[in-house]
DNA sequence: TGCAATCTGTCATCCACTGACATAAATTAC
DNA sequence: GTAATTTATGTCAGTGGATGACAGATTGCA
């Protein structure tokens, strides 16, 4: 990896944690963008060549979360049931925060309280799941060799699937650490299965 | 109702028909409010006091149905397991529709054609969902006696009754009737209480 | 008819976001 | 090491969504 793209991951990441932090001290509404560049010393106009939008700052973690769910989908051999395969994907998710940098679990706690604090910002997050949704019904209609145009139940499968991870995911209110995260998520996984009917994906 | 009232109304679903037709005709986002507001000869400044937002007009039968749901839950008897109470209430959704006037049938359509063009205003509604689901799974808990922020199931069967609603109204490539909708929607319906372990939510 | 409540338009302003262009920096080729 | 190329950054000007303040018009009611 050059220079470049090392300081470029490097600005990348300066920015995003100065806003984290400005929006936790003074809101998210009333942070303006102007304030975060000036923060990192950038112009405006560069912060939008890093960040499509104010809010995509807050879908860093559902962008990198969709990359290793996607990639896991594939990965996973095909004869598993879809739903199982996809809770393989979100434990793969749940893997790599374990693996994560400090900075980067600090940066996920950040997240959270951010989200806690100003619920409409989850409704993001989602609209952004609703894409990431479409993507992934298409994967497994693929894997059940049917055209998802026609077949329900791989939209309900993800989307089951999708929700589950939203309820692990869903702030307690009192905060916790990255590991108590992972295990509330892993019980939320359990209390999903237990739900389902044996053999509803097949 | 007094005459104020009645004018209101009027503007307000000419504004919403002006606004379905040039963003079916040119474009969700190349429609300007201005546009919008001097198609029904109002000043821009006066659309804004009968839509919050631009995009608070794609979230109009959201927000409707979103009042039917909500209204149904409380009366439904509360011994009723809580996954068929809101299954209840998505009927209820249903009912309404059928009893509506071709006039909100024909808006009914559009917003769908709308959202089958333009996938990403789809988030615009799903982002609401995320606050109804909260205010539903405070129902819910309250119907199980339980503590919301304690109780993850509570937020589980909220989220897979959601979830099968959003399947349901997924746009078909081929768009049909009002009528048709609504059969599509009860076979969703089925096939997600077909899903589920009977008792799950208990 | 006249008073009070409410609706509307105008104006000024803020902020998110974008295209165009010039400059500065890093990468590559020589 | 320097020149040429590519890419990142800043400046500027402009668009469009959204809000507060105020004045004038409209409606509802005594």
């Amino acid at each position: 990896m050059g220079l470049r793209e090392l300081k470029k991951e490097r600005t990348r990441l300066s920015i995003l944690d100065a806003a984290l932090d400005l929006f936790l001290e003074q809101g998210y509404e009333s942070t303006t963008v102007e304030q975060i560049a000036g923060a990192v010393e950038i112009s405006p106009r560069t912060f939008f060549r890093y960040f499509t939008s104010k809010d995509h700052l807050v879908l860093w973690f559902h962008d990198h979360g969709e990359g290793i769910m996607l990639e896991t989908l594939r990965s996973v051999p095909s004869d598993e049931p879809p739903f199982t395969a996809l809770m393989h994907a979100v434990r793969a998710v749940l893997s790599d925060m374990q693996g994560s940098t400090p900075a980067d679990a600090q940066r996920f706690l950040k997240l959270r309280r951010l989200l806690e604090e100003h619920p409409h910002l989850v409704g993001l997050s989602v609209a952004r799941g609703a894409d990431t949704e479409r993507r992934m019904a298409e994967l497994i209609a693929a894997r059940r060799g049917t055209d998802p145009d026609q077949d329900q139940l791989c939209h309900l499968i993800v989307a089951f699937a999708m929700s589950t991870m939203r309820v692990g995911f869903e702030c307690p209110r009192r905060d916790g650490t990255v590991t108590e995260i992972i295990d509330r998520m892993r019980e939320t996984i359990a209390l999903a299965e237990r739900s389902l009917r044996p053999g509803w994906d097949l």
